[in-house]
DNA sequence: AAATTATTTTAACATAAATTTAATTTTTTA
DNA sequence: TAAAAAATTAAATTTATGTTAAAATAATTT
């Protein structure tokens, strides 16, 4: 697992990013100045460290020029965390051996993007580590949902819901398409319905595949 | 770095096309019959695999089938060759779970874009690149609005509302006409109602895509 | 066929989100 | 600078969906 160690002296940020990063599946510890963060990479190791570029006391140029310095840590990968704009700081940064850099203010999915962007250039990442665990596989030959290693068991109308929802990932089905996709048009049943069986394959599948826009309708996300 | 597997059994097709996709900068493998082609796939693993339809032996339909109904590969994308006008095939194979198809005679830069285009909806294609981009775009299939990375989920009538402006950029609406659009036209709403509306929506996208036409309406500029 | 079990639907109520209103302030323009 | 229009804010209201349990079907088993 790929470890990686973030060096920013807002909490803020450091929740943040540890927040997006454990969901992307790294190994993730924080410190709150240059100083700690160097300790900390002595003990936790890690192969990749994001770095604040301003920071009380030590800055980040100062830790990565240190890191660069010291040979055991010379091959640790460095991303530079730099308010906008900040031209010098990218340079300078870079300068002093910066592998990447992402400017503030931080979108989640960028950083995660880019990172995920670096590890892989650096030859890091192997595209298996960053795939398994969540994502679903329908298998209507069986009726039943594969996750990870379990195999859910989903009766017909579920199987039938979810089937339809993951097919277009992503895609909003209102709530008419989907009575008539499942239901068949005819057919004429409640408005609880949708709901009762979208809350059943939550219960199944877990809470954070099925999407609601209100108003519209549900769509299936890719986890 | 996307893997591409090709089956056909001619092979100046075989070597059209990995040619082409090399260029591009896929990894490409290519097998010569159905059989061959699964027992590669198990191997190499690819993303996307371009399938002749015809082919003597087990033919295209026949191995999209299979794979579709092996899990572990069940997400692999499939990209069916069909002779031209062969409409049959293209519905057939569609069916039998396809994602795309390229009609024979074939152009390569039109299978190269297709192929493209195809792994770029399916979001397998890295788009490091487009970081900071301010345009706007309106996806009501997915009912949300993206900007540059980030994906902004927008209420109904603020969706609607800004899919209207934006639907004509510059053009200024009139406030009656925002409503009888976006509202319908016996409803009827208080004064403040739109602006209201326009002010999470400024919230939310930015505040200078909206411009107040002061006792006309407002209109939605591109930035 | 009756009994049991699993699935689907309904119905009643709760909750949360979206929308609207209302009161107030700010901006624009005549 | 006064009047009108729009912006802003929070609170009120409405609506869509969530939730639960029980009732109605349907499918199996005995």
């Amino acid at each position: 697992m790929v470890k990686i160690l973030v060096i920013d002296d807002e909490e803020d940020i450091r929740e943040l990013l540890k927040y997006n990063l454990l969901k992307e599946g790294y190994e993730v510890e924080t410190a709150e100045s240059g100083q700690l963060g160097i300790q900390q990479m002595k003990k936790f190791n890690p192969e990749l460290i994001i770095l604040d570029v301003m920071m009380p006391g030590m800055d980040g140029i100062e830790v990565c020029e240190y890191i660069r310095n010291t040979s055991e840590y010379q091959k640790t990968l460095i991303c530079f965390l730099t308010a906008r704009n900040e031209d010098y700081s990218q340079i300078a940064g870079l300068d002093a051996g910066a592998d990447d850099y992402v400017s503030k203010p931080i979108k989640p999915k960028v950083l995660v993007s880019r990172i995920n962007a670096l590890l892989r250039r650096k030859g890091m990442l192997k595209d298996e580590e960053k795939q398994d665990k969540k994502g679903l596989i329908i298998n209507r030959e069986k009726y039943l949902v594969e996750k990870g290693v379990d195999e859910i068991h989903l009766p017909r109308k579920e199987f039938e819901l979810l089937a339809l929802l993951a097919s277009k990932p992503d895609h909003v089905f209102e709530r008419e398409v989907i009575l008539e996709k499942v239901w068949g048009s005819e057919i004429v049943v409640g408005d609880r319905t949708i709901d009762v069986h979208v809350r059943k394959l939550r219960e199944k599948i877990g809470e954070d595949y099925i999407k609601t826009i209100k108003g519209i309708g549900y769509k299936f996300i890719e986890l």
